[in-house]
DNA sequence: ATAATTACTTGACCTATATCAAGTAATTGA
DNA sequence: TCAATTACTTGATATAGGTCAAGTAATTAT
């Protein structure tokens, strides 16, 4: 699907708001735009990125799915929950590298194709910083990830998760529980133990909305890049130094 | 301390062979060399990135070391294994994520202060594109052993370690058995178990050396990504399609 | 509005790998 | 070269979280 004039001027400020393209002028941006492919995928499709479809980046304008590696036995582990605004590339990987997209709900993601991509890289710096910066963010939250999943028991996971929802001050889960364990790595089950065992420690969480007895008591999950953006960070109410 | 004129010649000729130097000139490469640092790590050592050093770009140019994180009860998780040629980068990282470099071997470092590298990034467009490659390869490793430490069973995770050393040819376990094991997420006790596991399917390490009873025993540990630079890949002898 | 589906919970049980312990083998360093 | 240290192995035991099962709650679709 090519974007219509119409819509031109919706994506277009869409695009603008994305860290990818933060410094990009708008002559160039709308150059950005005429290469743009629009795509939709249903919820419950799974899709695999085939050799040409390698080569994209990916920017999600409307939905969620996430990003799995299946094994032969049918287990999964889900490398990223991608929704509204998310970004993903997989145009620097090997060919021979196959990720899976679950779809989780109807989703509306914008791509544009390696070789376009390319080109603007080498003309346009700051993208090609942008570049960097995102590909840069994924390996951290990639190292992050690995330390969580590795060195935290159920319960930490479950509490290092929901931190960032107070945080950011929805005080939500953004997800469902199961989706959510499986980013932890964990099963739904284990994930509702966890959560009764945070119960016992003054976290509850009821429908999606996460209640705190003191206000602290997610503090001792809190990871230090996390807890950077916190208002509690580098005050004597802040578990970090 | 500053390379000497001496060895000046030694140094550009050892950053020429480095991918992250790919396709820049000569007289570029001269000024890399001119601005570069070198520092010496003891066998033992443990170091973390503070403010001032997340800022830089290191490469090993002798020696080992393991980027690792720590949690307060003192277990580690290894996020990567670093020897000569071997380059990292927490520049592009936040200043509070605290990785921690622990060295195995003494190992001499070369590094390059953040606003350097800026500094070749804007100016040398070979050089970005080498590093948005080296960030993009980051990205590929770190899901790949995601995929590896969270689906695989610990004897699956030895023969996946062990097969990269048949696909190269040497043959040999490049580390110790310890090193190996906890980068692979498991304890020395377990990797020696799954040695055990491995030898009744004809898969024998002795002193370092890896021997093959027929030759392709290790091919079911493969994944498609080493696989793709194994000289079976694509044949009738390589289990990928 | 109701049936069907999917999400979540709780209990009983199982299993892979960690832990602890005690030993042998290999490496390092005076 | 020999003592000290570190690396590795093997067995016994513990445990966190997975699996299976059966139920309730919440969504979704007709």
């Amino acid at each position: 699907m090519i974007p219509t004039k119409n819509h031109f001027k919706k994506y277009h400020a869409f695009l603008a708001r994305q860290p990818l393209f933060e410094g990009v002028s708008e002559d160039e941006l709308s150059a950005f735009v005429q290469s743009m492919k629009i795509k939709q995928y249903h919820k419950g499709e799974m899709v695999t990125f085939d050799d040409h479809s390698h080569a994209n980046l990916y920017i999600v304008y409307e939905g969620l799915f996430k990003l799995t590696k299946l094994d032969e036995k049918g287990d999964e582990i889900v490398l990223s929950i991608l929704d509204k605004n998310s970004a993903v590339t997989p145009m620097y990987f090997s060919p021979y590298y196959d990720v899976c997209a679950e779809f989780v709900k109807n989703t509306t993601v914008f791509h544009f194709s390696g070789s376009d991509i390319r080109r603007f890289i080498d003309k346009n710096h700051a993208f090609s910083n942008n570049i960097i910066q995102f590909l840069a963010d994924s390996v951290q939250t990639l190292m992050i990830s690995a330390e969580v999943l590795q060195l935290k028991t159920a319960k930490e996971k479950v509490g290092w998760y929901l931190v960032h929802a107070k945080i950011n001050n929805t005080f939500e889960l953004p997800y469902s529980k199961t989706l959510v364990a499986s980013y932890l790595g964990m099963k739904p089950e284990s994930f509702s133990r966890a959560l009764a065992e945070l119960k016992k420690e003054g976290v509850v969480l009821e429908n999606k909305k996460i209640k705190l007895e003191n206000g602290n008591e997610l503090c001792k999950y809190c990871d230090r890049v996390t807890g950077s953006s916190c208002s509690f960070f580098q005050t004597e109410r802040c578990v970090h130094d």
